[in-house]
DNA sequence: TGACTTTGATGACGATCGTCATATATAATT
DNA sequence: AATTATATATGACGATCGTCATCAAAGTCA
């Protein structure tokens, strides 16, 4: 049956938002195109209506994702608080609502052209953010750092992850906030 | 129709070769039993007389990608020749032998736990080799130190997979080698 | 040499995958 | 109120997935 313009709108967003999720906690071929319509309380077949393929979903939801990750970026002040909310034991537990890179990033290098661009543009606009956040040093250092900082919280977050000690887990993550979290090393 | 002894030991060898590339490759999702055994020069259906499953398979082949990847490491004398090595453009572009951390590890947080403690001995081991190379600071500092070193190294080769910039691709690699290619920082 | 064992090939199974044709119900429009 | 447009539900399609039963061929061993 027909819905509202509004409400086919919000249920648009509801399956991204679904998407967005459950590819992070899942991946890209772990999770099907009826799973996510049933995370989003719809039935499987409406999901053609709204996109024109799977790819183009995962394109779309990574995009999101990249976009929730920029706004939670922007609301730290300082490196230090970057770092630790990003190697948090919250982070490394919460897959399906964290890190899109970190994620899928190993994925999405056998993915579609577009795909691949979205996760660029984030990339790119998470180096950005640390370079905004350091303060010592040339302009060529500080992204040459900031590179090297986002990669070692990328890996860290990923290696934690990984491994199935606990314990090990917590000590890469200290370890990583403790190299990457203070601007002076 | 039966082979000899040697002959069926050589071809379960190859299966897992042809296994370990092509998980790294594609990844897990990414490849069936069907084509691994077609990589192997065999038919599909013999291969459940070499394994329990393809979970089986998964475990084994990250366990032979992991020794190749020690081997590799043990060759190599300081820690400037191992980051050089590793954050390669070589070593970006030959994925399907490559570092099985950096191109599964996202992957592994949903296996089997035979597989990730698998692949929790490699992380070990590959610290360790770091450590063994760093020859300032106390032994707390310096495991710290090697820690971070390996996670920069695994999410510097992550994102130079991903993006699809070569031109951004060489910069994290090479951003990374500055940073975590010298003992002192 | 002959009996036994085991490897690999053939082919099929149930399940699940992405995709789509069709039907239906209801919003939007006149 | 009548008509049109469209979002969703139902159900099915071909392909591919992991798995396994079966059989033929050839190595192993008495």
């Amino acid at each position: 049956m027909r819905v509202s313009r509004e409400k086919a709108a919000e249920n648009r967003r509801r399956i991204v938002e679904a998407a967005a999720r459950l590819f992070r906690d899942d991946g890209f071929d772990g999770v099907g195109v009826d799973a996510i319509m049933k995370e989003a309380r719809l039935t499987h077949g409406g999901f053609y209506g709204h996109f024109a393929s799977k790819d183009a979903l995962m394109a779309e939801a990574m995009a999101h994702a990249l976009d929730r990750s920029t706004a939670w970026q922007e609301r730290l002040g300082s490196l230090s608080e970057l770092v630790a909310g990003y190697l948090s034991d919250r982070h490394r537990a919460d897959r399906a609502n964290g890190c899109a890179v970190a994620a899928l990033g190993a994925d999405v290098a056998r993915q579609s052209p577009a795909l691949r661009k979205t996760l660029t543009a984030g990339v790119r606009q998470q180096i950005g953010r640390i370079v905004s956040l350091l303060r010592r040093g040339t302009p060529a250092a500080r992204r040459r750092r900031a590179i090297a900082t986002y990669a070692g919280m990328v890996g860290a977050l990923t290696l934690a992850r990984a491994v199935d000690d606990p314990a090990l887990a917590r000590e890469i993550l200290a370890a990583a906030r403790d190299a990457f979290g203070k601007e002076t090393s």
